[in-house]
Order: structure tokens, then sequence, then C-alpha cells
DNA sequence: CACTCAATGTGATAAATGTTACTGTTAACA
DNA sequence: TGTTAACAGTAACATTTATCACATTGAGTG
């Protein structure tokens, strides 16, 4: 267990490890469970060990703005944000396949913050990161049209799941971008005819 | 001078009051300059002391999406996240006003982060508001048409400098929701029959 | 195989926003 | 005082996106 920890994530020192294993609450969630609600306190940093979790906005129409997936060897810098003082979260956190995670207390994460080098730079990391691919949704948003944004959308996929097959039905993808599914088909249609991906029945294969 | 710090940051300790006196460079802009741009790599914290600073997302197309002021009294979140590993910065900074600010040099930041409790909880809590502020502009962008998104602009102007008077052309607001002046002329003058604000000219006044 | 349901395709139309073009107004200043 | 430039209003039109309506396709299931 202590190995695949440090496996998981591979720039905490050995002490630290040893701390997480004695301290740490583990905790499994389903496959479409939601870990964390907008409005919900928070009172642990959240280490993701296993599976992937959807990040997203809710509107109040039921729209789940897409923000980022977390990965195994990743933390959640909401949580960690907002954990320092109890705050509330404000945006959603959904299990996309059987997630595996390991929840540090309010106390320890300060503790350790003074105490280990490797956690310290693994949150200003992860504050750092999150942040700025914020940024770039907010540049996405801001300045792009829909079909700019549908192409930086599949591309993230791409990046996250590590392949070149999205299994997104068009729905999906129209709720993620705020817009209708007719939207997206006719989009995807002409990104096509472009050559940048052929199209199946619930997946979409990327040809870049 | 070391009094008017401590009126300034209200919840540093005096002891992190007389470092910062000790090792902070004081460096002034006129309004107008820009103090950071996209690309510019970053070896300090900023801390504010007078007046006050745009920050904003550049556009290809010399947009100028408007992201929230910093005022006195408060640090630029991005400088902060940087300056930890050097990294080039993701936005730009712009004086609006003449403004003074003390830099804080990278070692200095990590260093006080774990001596200085009262330093630590600035950091987070300058991390955890921006990163919200943040959230909200997603949000409003994502969600909401132009003329949600003018209110929530007018709303968060009128926050900032305190007043119901803002000094504004239809031109910048437009640049800075990146859109055309004459969506905002548009816009401002359904506002205006619905009563919310009065037009007048290079400025508009709040009625709420 | 026939049925069913979710996923997808597509046309028609409406609404929002972007663009162009032109007018008038005001302040600054030579 | 006349000139100029920035600011503001508005009409006409183009484009993009949203919405509605309905057809088609394909996979799974009894």
């Amino acid at each position: 267990m202590q190995d695949s920890l440090k496996n998981t994530f591979p720039s905490f020192s050995n002490e630290l490890i040893q701390e997480i294993e004695n301290n740490a609450i583990h905790q499994s969630y389903k496959a479409g469970d939601i870990i964390m609600r907008t409005g919900q306190y928070i009172n642990n940093t959240i280490l993701l060990t296993k599976g992937q979790i959807k990040i997203y906005r809710e509107g109040e129409n039921g729209g789940e703005f897409f923000m980022y997936y977390l990965q195994p060897g990743q933390a959640c810098a909401v949580s960690m944000i907002c954990a320092t003082k109890s705050q509330t979260s404000q945006i959603m956190a959904k299990a996309m396949e059987d997630v595996e995670l390991i929840m540090i207390p309010l106390s320890l994460m300060e503790k350790w913050m003074m105490e280990h080098r490797s956690w310290y730079e693994f949150v200003i990391f992860t504050y750092r990161t999150r942040f700025e691919e914020v940024l770039e949704v907010v540049d996405s948003i801001a300045f792009r049209a829909m079909d700019e944004r549908l192409e930086f959308y599949l591309k993230r996929h791409a990046d996250a799941c590590g392949c070149k097959d999205l299994k997104l039905s068009h729905q999906e993808i129209g709720t993620e971008l705020n817009t209708s599914r007719e939207v997206i088909s006719r989009l995807l249609k002409k990104m096509e005819q472009r050559g940048l991906v052929r199209l199946h029945r619930n997946h979409i294969e990327i040809l870049t």
C-alpha cells in the first residue's frame, strides 16, 4: 500500500508518505457518485488515488459546465483552498469511474505545510496548475466561438484520457458546453468534413 | 511608514511587518502602466499598498477581458503562484491609477510561509478569494447572456470603487466584455428603460 | 425478427449578437 | 471661434446560436 502511494505521488518524501499512511481516511465512490456539491462544507483535502473525477460548475438550468478532470496523483485544489477555513465548495465533483481517494483533515493539511517541503510544493503546484487551467477555460469562452470551444473541449478530453477515442454523446457535450445537442451535432459534422474527426455512434474518433 | 503598512495589512503580525520593512522593494507606477504582462517571468510576489490594479486576460485581437481589481491591502494571487517556481504570468496587470506596491522575493515568500502564521493565512486567503472570483467570472460567461453579464460587470465595478457613478465609456466596457460598443450601447439603453441606470456622457449612474 | 429507445441528422425559424455605416453631441484646443 | 477627435445613438443587415419539429439510424432485447 505504501508502495502504491509512493507510485501515485512520486514527489512526496518518505516521511510524508508515512504520515499519510498513519492518518489518512480512505474512501471510495462508484462511477456517477457526486463526491462534492456546491454549497457543501469542506473539511478535508482530497487526494485522488484511483479513477477519474470531473470538476464542473453547476448552472441553474441543470447545466454541468466542464472545468477539468482530476487524475490519480492529483489533488482537488478547491478542497485545499476551502478546507483551510472550512468554507463551502463552489464546484461540483463527480466520479466518472469507480474512484478511490484519501481525505486529509484540515489540521494536518496545515501542519504539513510547515513541516514537509514536498507537501508544500505539491499544494502550490496544485493551486498553480488549476488556476492556469481555469484561466484557459475563461479564454475559451470569452474569446472563442462555439466551434473553437468544441475543438478545445475535445482536445482536453483526449489529453485527459490519453486516447483518441472519446466515449461522449452529443448531448453530454452540449450539457458541458452549455449549449444544445443540435448545435454540437452540426459542428461535429463540419469537423468531420474538415477531416478532424470521424463520428461513430456513442464515440468520436480524433484524427488530428 | 510601518504604521501605514500595519493599516493596509491589518492581519499581519508585528514581526511580519518588521520583516517586510527590512526586506521589501518598493516600486511605483503611473496610471496606465502595465505592471505585468502575459509571458513575463515572475520572481516576486506583489503587495499593493496604493492605487488600483486591473487584472485581465489578453485576447489575440486586442481584447482586455476583465477578471478583477486589486485594491490596497491585497496581493496578486497569480504572482504568488508563479513566483513559487519562477513561472511566467498568464495574465496582464495594469495600473488604473498611480500605484505603489511592495515586491517580495520568492525566497522570502516561501520562508515566511513556514515562519509566519499570518503570512500563511494571508496567502491562502488570497488564493481562495481570487479562485472564487474567477469561478464567478466563468459562471457569468458560461451561463449568462450579454445583458446579464453587463449587469454583473457594472455591479462588480460599483463594488470595487465603492460608488454608484462609473466613469466608463461604452467602448471600454465592450473591450472588457469582448463585445462591441454598439451592443453595449443597446443593452445600456434597455437597462435605462428598465430604470436600472441613468446614462450620461462618460459615466453611468447606477440607480439600483 | 420485430420492437423499442436512445442517439443522431437536418430543416425551418426565432432570437441574440456582430458588423457596417452614418448621425449627432461634447470637450478640448489650436 | 472653428476644427478635431472621442463618445454616443441607431438603423440595416449578416452571422451565430437557440429552439422546435420530425426523420433516421443502430444496438439491444423479448
